[in-house]
DNA sequence: CTGAAAGCGCTTACAG
DNA sequence: CTGAAAGCGCTTACAG
């Protein structure tokens, strides 16, 4: 069967495909009249449009390029959620692209924009400063519309969504401090992502200005060897609270600690800063800073379309809200 | 700065744009003097082809089409992150479609078709036999090379690639029985995923092999309602041991259980059929069939290369193994 | 081995 | 309101 196009339509309708293209793109420019009777045809024949030969005419994809870097993290594909809804709405697609540690930055870059995207939603946190001067500065240059996607940049003035982690970090640092805890310790990740960076530094500024030592400490994100870092820090080290930056690192924590023979929270309160369903699946439950990333990913593609129309936007730098989920584990 | 096209890079090696076209498509064809002189421009002018544009003249798209439910599903994001790695090394670029509840269907076909994907990748497991066989006409009738990716279909001889999850859930409950236990109960979901299909029908064939009697409980998949669910269900009946469909589901039934001053295993064995990240951070740590995702991804995605390079594949039904992981739950 | 030309399936000024 | 024609940036027989 072979696919039926533009000219099978114009044929059957007894129109030109002028008219055909003008029915599905401009059909306020066309007689009422053959509009219904190319509509009848089109529908007939189960028309839909070469989307890559319309495309290339029309020099618009109405393709949006999303840049990850590793897409079985739950944050990233609870972010996927809200932007693949939205982008369904206002009918874009979405071509995924990967740039893991071992990319060839420039080379990704190329190939996005060798594939004609319309926008880039930019989700890769993974990127020192450095190489997203390199990121940014090729979308620049390609002129293409982006929005970085719950990560965070301040060298430039790139149109965003998130929270503000920092704020959110401070916040429950200062929590906890009003508890009357004072070896507060913060569990981050080797590896640095660029919302954690703004974790720890609002974690710090809260500690410091309550005349506090910041405590921190890196863990590997892998669960398994989470446990072994964890058994020795906890015998080592007198605690009263911890702030994980993931919530998987707070329940293998609470996990280690219980194992010892600790109490949670009787011997130290430990708080996450996700609210995923670890949270809630976690015994005691966890106490958390309710990051929406959904949403998240919902307003920036929102934005995106936005910006893709170009419609004038006041305030491309979307901070969202977020509020503090209290559980077991601080109790 | 405008984008580099095949003129551009013809002008400046000073030969026509075909000979450009060649040294891209097939090198061999082409002098190697003027091939190293077209390749050098290349190289200067960061000249990468309009993918678009290449698409429409050679039919092509080098896009692979990948339908999902939900994509924030765990399982779902883990077997993306196996197609994304084996697409990328191919060079395939992979276009993301959603296909909810509400979706219409056709419409939806009629979509991934007229994105004009060389291939497709089929992950939506919340499908009936007659939808599916909807969908698979469809494909058929488009002509595009189909891979069903973790999802059970039996009706056609689609290629596809999963594990056996009826012998899988067979093997699990037969382990059960052998140690002694007769109450066994399968919690599965109210929403009817394929794959569920068949590890009920390896738990209920493994039953009946054993002169017993299955015992199908449905639960929402909702982690904050099973709870509830659960309380009552634990408080009415006699249980030996549970299997769950999924980690999560396993979890809170082990949580609720603890709450309501059973112990586990003591009181009951639980296993999971999946082996994720829950599984782990769950006390007891869980026994689980380990079903290996990220793998079935990979290997979707290679068989699919093979399939849109029309290359022969004897046997394009693929069963990979999977094994159970004995964790405390069971002990 | 290389170039001129047609064509992929659309969109979009330009006439009328 | 409608059609004829050019063009989007490539690929690919066809000559030579």
């Amino acid at each position: 069967m072979a696919k039926t196009t533009i000219y099978d339509v114009a044929g059957a309708a007894k129109v030109s495909l002028a008219t055909v293209s003008r029915v599905m793109n401009n059909p306020e420019k066309v007689n009422k009249e053959t509009r219904d009777k190319v509509l009848r045809v089109i529908k007939e024949l189960g028309y839909k449009p070469n989307a890559i030969a319309r495309g290339l005419a029309s020099r618009k994809s109405t393709t949006v390029g999303i840049i990850v870097s590793d897409i079985s993290r739950a944050a990233v594909s609870q972010l996927l959620g809200g932007i693949l809804d939205i982008a369904k709405k206002y009918e874009y697609a979405a071509k995924l692209f990967t740039m893991d540690e071992n990319a060839d930055i420039k080379e990704v870059m190329r190939q996005v924009v060798a594939e004609q995207v319309d926008g880039i939603l930019f989700l890769n946190d993974e990127l020192d400063n450095e190489q997203m001067e390199m990121v940014m500065n090729h979308i620049q240059d390609a002129q293409i519309p982006v929005v970085l996607c719950n990560v965070i940049y301040d060298e430039k003035d790139i149109p965003s969504v998130a929270i503000d982690y920092e704020k959110a970090t401070y916040d429950m640092t200062k929590e906890l401090i009003e508890k009357g805890k004072k070896k507060i310790y913060l569990a981050s990740t080797v590896h640095r992502y660029s919302t954690n960076y703004h974790k720890v530094r609002g974690y710090e500024r809260a500690m410091q200005d309550a005349g506090l030592e910041p405590l921190v400490f890196r863990t590997s994100g892998d669960v398994s060897v989470n446990t072994l870092h964890f058994d020795e820090f906890i015998k080592n080290n007198e605690i009263e609270a911890v702030i994980a930056v993931r919530d998987s690192i707070a329940v293998s924590f609470i996990n280690t600690a219980i194992r010892l023979g600790y109490k949670v929270p009787d011997n130290f309160i430990v708080v996450g800063l996700q609210n995923t369903k670890y949270a809630i699946l976690s015994r005691p439950t966890l106490t958390c800073v309710d990051t929406p990333v959904y949403d998240i990913g919902a307003v920036s593609m929102r934005l995106l379309t936005k910006l893709m129309a170009g419609e004038e936007v006041n305030d491309s730098r979307i901070v969202l809200p977020y509020h503090i989920v209290e559980r077991e584990s601080t109790k």
